[in-house]
DNA sequence: AAGACAAATGTAAACGTTTATCACAAGGAG
DNA sequence: CTCCTTGTGATAAACGTTTACATTTGTCTT
């Protein structure tokens, strides 16, 4: 594979006017900035960006991402979102998925310290709250929060008042909750607590039930979905804190030929695309992907060309109306 | 940060013995260990591996993978696994998503001749089948192929073959195929010839309908699905070439009132997670992730480590049955 | 006690860049 | 004619490793 050595020797000129010409620094005349162009594309010559960055202690322009795995469709497409927004700015996006593995999560901090990559995001609760104890790197999360470290949330409050006050105006006077799809992260509880005080509130009865660790990871919540229609065949309502869940709790149902909307209104969280595939369709409270993206590739970013940035970025839901309630 | 000097002041040695240290070569003393991991532990070293790369023209230890767009589970799925056995191997995973963006994919080839990635991982065609032209370097397509590049990929042939034995087992009678999730790729091509050719053989009738581009895009397979269903009333039975279509079938005929499967038979492809949740489950033709990850990753790597390897390795499918058909 | 041999450690070149510094020529001002 | 710019280009050090080779130290033979 072809150096810069190379196109020096071929353009007749030293490597470092081989560099100058590349970075297009200092002074140089078209003659030679012709012959070394004409070098380089005649050896098909591509500069090694390890020795790049080694050298000029520059950036590796890789970004990594911990995150929970992507099976989740709220992670996919959050991940589709900061790959495009992080393309566009010319980085790159490394991912590693890990659910509750330490080892993993450790180990990302050791890449950054590595220096073959620049910052870490840090999408969904990671196992151990102390990852990076006295590890200066350049560091965001992405829906949670973990102490002394920038975020970037979504209006969780706001999505459960939302939830709650749509059910009811919709006519539910028994409502149920099934959360925890983030299970340590005292940001869902937020949509959680906010849902309980609108019931408080308006003086309708609400259940809450939690899904566990096990059913995040595989994807199963049709244990808690199941206890929750058998102990309470009166609930005329649900709030899921998750799509994933709503479209558990819209199989059970559909299954056991109770109709939604009808006599179940259901209502999810998230706006992944499938919501919009289900039978019926899922009115959800929609995250904007594209904006929790962009505000946190920006604050990685400008974490890692030195510039302070907010603790706390906190972005709006918006209710998405199809035909689940 | 620290170096490999700074440790090796501090044990009191050279660098060379801080480096054969930490590398496990040649013959040392159990004191000198001791003194330099003493010395990498109090000033918290952590290798720069940029510049161990650059040195012994070592591998960066990172693969990227070039994918359609997450949103889509199939790729998602793809993703995990395959993340997982690279992570395995000691591997991490760059992630580069195109929708038939050719900059982006010919951005690709130059990350692996910049020396920061080891390999490249195709998933899903893309949009310049000369890609990579010339530019021997270690590279894998999963479920697509290109001329001259080793592939891995299910056994379209068999599942496009079980798809329709299954339907007409089941009774029906006037089958409907809907295709072309990968539509420019031969491969995905094989689940609607083998189809078509056992409805031929069993004297069935049979439709093809195709999906464009667009719609895998957004995900949005509405209007086929609809046109299929407008001029093709008297069908009983629908082999959707990927589970999200099966599942827009399932959507569409729920809200037209039609019975899944009583009256419409509905069989997908891929049986990726959210296949389980639909309403009702869907019964599809599963691919193996875990093994298509497997053979892929361990065909990368054997290229890496300029071992030769088989043109194309044939994943076996499988029929899942659940409650669509 | 000297030589041989192995074990332990050190030295320095290399990997492919960037960049500060230096060298040299041409041209203008005095 | 000398001195000083100004435009060009080369040289070499640095980035943090690995590793071939050289050197030192120590032990064992005889």
């Amino acid at each position: 594979m072809a150096s810069i050595r190379d196109v020096a020797d071929r353009a007749g000129v030293s490597i470092a006017t081989v560099s100058r010409v590349m970075n297009r620094r200092g002074a140089l005349s078209e003659k030679t900035i012709q012959k070394v162009q004409n070098a380089m594309k005649e050896l098909n010559y591509q500069p090694n960006d390890l020795a790049r960055a080694l050298s000029g202690k520059k950036e590796s322009k890789i970004i990594a991402l911990l995150s929970l795995p992507l099976q989740h469709p709220f992670y996919s497409e959050l991940i589709t979102s900061i790959e495009e927004c992080l393309f566009r700015e010319g980085y790159k996006l490394l991912i590693i998925t890990s659910f509750e593995d330490i080892m993993k999560e450790e180990n990302c901090v050791n890449l950054v310290q590595s220096h073959m990559i620049d910052g870490l995001i840090i999408g969904g609760h990671p196992a151990s709250e102390r990852i990076l104890e006295g590890s200066p790197i350049p560091i965001v999360t992405v829906e949670a929060s973990l102490p002394e470290i920038p975020c970037v949330i979504s209006d969780n409050n706001q999505g459960g008042i939302m939830a709650a006050k749509y059910l009811i105006a919709k006519g539910c006077r028994h409502l149920v909750h099934i959360g925890g799809d983030m299970h340590h992260e005292s940001e869902s509880d937020r949509r959680t607590r906010a849902f309980e005080e609108v019931c408080a509130a308006e003086h309708i009865p609400c259940t809450v039930y939690e899904s566990t660790a096990g059913m995040l990871r595989n994807m199963d919540y049709s244990a808690v979905v199941s206890r929750m229609l058998f102990e309470h065949p009166e609930a005329d309502g649900v709030f899921a804190s998750s799509d994933v869940i709503a479209a558990e709790v819209i199989r059970v149902t559909g299954s056991m030929g109770i109709r939604v909307p009808d006599q179940l209104k259901v209502i999810g969280f998230d706006n992944v695309r499938m919501a919009r595939l289900m039978n019926p369709p899922l009115t959800t409270i929609g995250q904007d992907f594209g904006e929790l993206a962009q505000q946190t590739v920006q604050k990685i970013l400008k974490q890692i060309h030195g510039e302070t940035v907010e603790m706390r970025t906190v972005i709006p839901v918006t209710l998405v109306e199809r035909q689940s309630v």
